[in-house]
DNA sequence: CGTTGAACCTGTTTGC
DNA sequence: TGCAAACAGGTTCAAC
C-alpha cells in the first residue's frame, strides 16, 4: 500500500473545515476590537461596496463565527445605539482573510482593508474573486442564513434521511448543494462518498436507509477529522500561530485519479459530475446494491 | 423537478 | 524555450 504521496500542497481550497479554521484563528484576535476605517480594492465581490464604507468604520467586533463556507462577523455600531449587523465573508476559491499588522507588507490582490483599533489590520486578499462580501442587517439576518441548508455536524440523521430521500438529485450533486446542507464541497463530497462507499452518481432518492446513515456518518467523520487537521493545506491564514493544515494528506480519492484505492487497490477514476472533477473507486463504490466489500 | 453549460476570474500546470 | 490551452472549483443564471 502507499505509504508517502506528496498530493497538491499549497493550494487551499476553503471549505467548511478550512473556514472554521480561518475562523478559530481570528476570533481570538479580533473579537472586541473597533473597525477604524475602509479601504477597498476592486469591488465587483461586495454586494455592496458604499455600504461597507458608509456603515463599518465605529463597529466593534462582537465575534467571529462561520455559517457554512462563510465567515460571519458579528458587529456592533458604535453609534445608532449599538444597531447589530452581520459582514458575511464568503472566500471563493481563492479567498484569504488575514488579521495583520499594518507595517506588513500588502500582500498582492488585496481588496478589503478593515484598519482595527489596535494597530492591526484585516485584510482580504483573492486573485480570482469569486468570493462574496454581504452585510446584513439584523433584521435580514435569519432570511440570509435561511438560503443555506443545515450544519453537517449538527444535522441528525433523521433529519438528514428526511431531505435525501425525496430527491432525485445525483448523491454528489446533493452534497454540493448548499441548500441541502451547507458548508461542504468538491474535495470532502469525495472524501464522505468513498468512505461511505456510495457512488457519486448514485441517485438520492434510491439509497438505502443504510446509506444514507453511511453517508451522515461518513460527512462528518471526515469534517471533523479535517476540522482536528486545521483543514487541507491552508497556511499561515492568521499571524504567527498560524500552522499549515495537514488533511490533504488523509485524502483518500480526492486528486488520486489512477492511483490504487485505499481499500481495495483498485484505480481511483474521475468522471465529471454536475460539471466537477469528481474521483471515486469503481469498485467499492457501487452504482446500485448493497455489497460490503473491503 | 432536474441537468447542463457558461460565466465570473487569474495563477498554475500541461502539452505541443 | 515559449506560448496557449486546459484546469482548478464556489456560485449563479439561462436554457432545455
Amino acid at each position: 500500500m502507499i505509504i508517502c504521496e506528496t498530493p497538491d500542497a499549497g493550494k487551499n481550497m476553503p471549505e467548511l473545515p478550512e473556514v472554521e479554521t480561518v475562523v478559530r484563528g481570528l476570533r481570538p484576535t479580533l473579537t472586541g476590537r473597533q473597525i477604524v476605517s475602509v479601504r477597498l480594492g476592486k469591488t465587483d465581490f461586495i454586494d455592496d461596496p458604499a455600504a461597507l464604507e458608509a456603515q463599518l468604520p465605529g463597529c466593534r467586533i462582537a465575534d467571529v463565527a462561520r455559517v457554512g463556507k462563510f465567515i460571519e462577523l458579528r458587529l456592533s455600531s458604535a453609534n445608532d445605539g449599538g444597531k447589530q449587523v452581520s459582514l458575511f465573508v464568503h472566500l471563493g476559491m481563492t479567498g484569504r482573510l488575514l488579521s495583520q499588522l499594518s507595517e506588513e507588507p500588502e500582500a498582492k490582490h488585496t481588496h478589503v482593508v478593515l484598519s482595527l483599533d489596535d494597530g492591526r489590520e484585516l485584510r482580504y486578499t483573492d486573485a480570482r474573486r469569486f468570493g462574496r462580501f454581504a452585510l446584513v442587517l439584523e433584521n435580514d439576518r435569519l432570511a440570509f442564513q435561511s438560503k443555506l441548508g443545515a450544519e453537517p455536524l449538527e444535522i441528525s440523521v433523521e433529519q438528514f434521511s428526511a431531505l435525501v430521500k425525496p430527491r432525485r438529485a445525483m448523491t454528489k450533486a446533493l452534497l454540493l448543494d448548499q441548500r441541502m446542507l451547507r458548508g461542504i464541497g468538491n474535495i470532502y463530497a469525495d472524501e464522505a462518498l468513498w468512505r461511505a462507499r456510495i457512488h457519486p452518481k448514485r441517485l438520492a432518492s434510491k439509497l438505502t436507509e443504510k446509506e444514507i446513515a453511511r453517508l451522515l456518518r461518513s460527512i462528518q467523520r471526515v469534517l471533523a477529522e479535517a476540522i482536528r487537521l486545521r483543514g487541507s493545506s491552508i497556511s499561515d491564514f492568521v499571524d504567527s500561530a498560524g500552522e499549515p493544515g495537514e488533511f490533504q494528506l488523509k485524502h483518500r480519492v480526492y486528486g488520486r485519479e489512477g492511483k490504487g484505492c485505499f481499500r481495495c487497490g483498485t484505480r481511483i477514476q474521475r468522471v465529471i459530475v454536475v460539471g466537477r472533477s469528481s474521483h471515486f473507486c469503481p469498485k467499492c463504490q457501487t452504482w446500485r446494491g448493497t455489497r460490503k466489500r473491503a
